[in-house]
DNA sequence: AAAGAGACGTTATTCTATTACTCTTTTGCC
DNA sequence: GGCAAAAGAGTAATAGAATAACGTCTCTTT
């Protein structure tokens, strides 16, 4: 079903190589370790333009390793990932995308495009605080947001 | 897992009522089928103060069939019903709450409590438009968007 | 009455995620 | 270095959410 997509051949490969660099800071700073299990799905998570279901991971982590991995191998990996920041989870697609900026505690809004799947992330104040004064106006107090979108983004729009 | 929770005993299943005729008339003035099962589903979601599961449907519809429903059965009627704008599905949750203004398409935004587990359909155009003015900033055009708020709400909050 | 469409039943399967238990590796401490 | 404790990862089984494919029934509509 999911077809890998073309890169924009720029710099993915060193997109994906400055993420995992900032990953491991990121890790060494906070004390937590980025095994090389969990590197490896940050990395192919990372590698996707798309956000990438679980058992996407699981089934190149069970080609490159012969033995066939098993769900909770990527699920923790993945919990780990979300706790620390490096990756979130699109619930609407129920799979996972790189954090753009793993530096600080946010939730990011997401933008996906209906024709080529991409993700962006973006993050607006503004979008927040409309929502945590719209909670405010029935006395309820925001902890959290989940606010994905989907639609046309500009190169698909474009080509249209 | 899920406790049935209690109702704030004011005029709900007055509520649920209105609901269930309302949602008549905008089905015969749109020249659809509410069907008993259709309604029952819709009763069911309305009935329920959080949002509902396709399964706890599901196990409701077996016990008071007899025979055991299918998940399709219920699939199709949560389909209908969002189709047609009488539901809204919780993306994060997956799960369904009554639509509370089915008379005109829209998309709200949705607070849900992680206390009580109550979802409250928010419609306020300013978050919105905060989110179409945010995702024209990278020429992202928007077709749909899921908002899903976790937090306390304001009942939650004073008991704590 | 026959045809066609829509709704529903039924079985099986896919996809997503977690539980429970074991074993290994790493780490901190002496 | 050696060792206990803790963290990480393997494994098997299962739970939970959703769909596919096919058949049947029941309405209209003609």
């Amino acid at each position: 079903m999911k077809t890998p997509l073309a890169c924009r051949p720029h710099d993915h490969s060193r997109c994906v190589h400055s993420a995992l660099s900032e990953a491991d800071a990121l890790c060494a700073r906070q004390g937590v370790r980025l095994t090389a299990l969990r590197r490896r799905v940050l990395e192919l998570v990372w590698q996707s333009h798309k956000p990438l279901g679980a058992y996407d991971i699981l089934a190149v982590l069970s080609e490159e390793d012969g033995r066939r991995a098993a769900p909770p191998t990527v699920y923790r990996a993945l919990d780990f990932l979300l706790e620390n920041g490096l990756v979130h989870r699109i619930a609407s697609l129920n799979a996972f995308v790189g954090c753009n900026h793993p530096e600080h505690a946010h939730q990011g809004q997401f933008l996906i495009c209906r024709q080529c799947h991409t993700a962006i992330e973006l993050e607006q104040p503004a979008i927040s605080e409309a929502i945590v004064a719209g909670a405010r106006t029935v006395g309820f107090t925001v902890e959290g947001q989940t606010v994905e979108i989907v639609g046309l983004c500009a190169a698909c729009r474009e080509a249209a």
